[in-house]
DNA sequence: CATTATACGTACTTTATTGTATGTACCCTA
DNA sequence: TAGGGTACATACAATAAAGTACGTATAATG
């Protein structure tokens, strides 16, 4: 729960008022975010599929992640209304826009982690 | 402090040996880092000048991100070793290789916010 | 008739992050 | 000689995120 009246959340407005970088970071916060738009992105449309995707996520993340998620509009969730429950998850337009973005990122990743484990090995 | 035997390191650790993204978004976490990198890389090479150009962040927080920064190869702090203190920090090039995706992602993000403002004022 | 599968919800504990307050050592300026 | 600037450090309190354990309803399967 957030406290609405506290130094840390104002920060965080004021931040994000700045510009758009803190509000991109605020939206893919978290540990499991950026990992489970990804792996719908590849086509894993239900909460099992991309639990098994995912691998170690628990149940309780996966929920609070994908309604965060569904909340700052990069994906949608389809309810199918049936028992037992089928439910299916996709990227908002907004939410594939991101795709490519994460995928730069990931690429720099890749480098920014072999550099550093490089130079921490040459010690 | 990280507890290096808690479930909560160890998902960390997994995630970032799937793919290059959870470290990425490892090195920039907190709530400061990405604002701190970009101020750099517009110029402010001073602990003083990055201060006053983020405005309200507090000196514990700068210098705490700055470390970890240095520590994972973003930047390079030099400390010219005088009296009263003078240290300038620069982007190293793996630093400099990412403000492009951090420009990508900013843009993303001000469309993020835009979009889901809107859709939350329609209601 | 017990198990597995679906997609969650809730209460609680553990860990991690952020913020506040204060202190340091020295220099320069008024 | 009092105050401001430089770049931090340290102890502590407040807040947030992550993880654990358990429970739900129903249907199909063995």
């Amino acid at each position: 729960m957030r406290k609405l009246a506290s130094t840390n959340f104002e920060n965080q407005k004021r931040l994000e008022s700045l510009c758009g970088l803190p509000h991109a970071m605020e939206v893919l916060k978290g540990r499991w975010k950026v990992n489970i738009l990804w792996s719908i992105s590849l086509g894993n449309k239900r909460y099992g599929e991309i639990k098994k995707d995912i691998g170690f996520i628990s149940e309780k993340m996966l929920t609070q992640r994908l309604r965060e998620s569904e909340a700052d509009g990069l994906i949608i969730r389809k309810d199918f209304q049936t028992i037992p429950p089928h439910v299916e998850y996709y990227l908002t337009e907004i939410g594939t826009d991101l795709i490519p973005v994460l995928d730069q990122l990931c690429k720099w990743g890749y480098k920014a982690r072999n550099k550093n484990d490089k130079e921490i090995s040459e010690h």
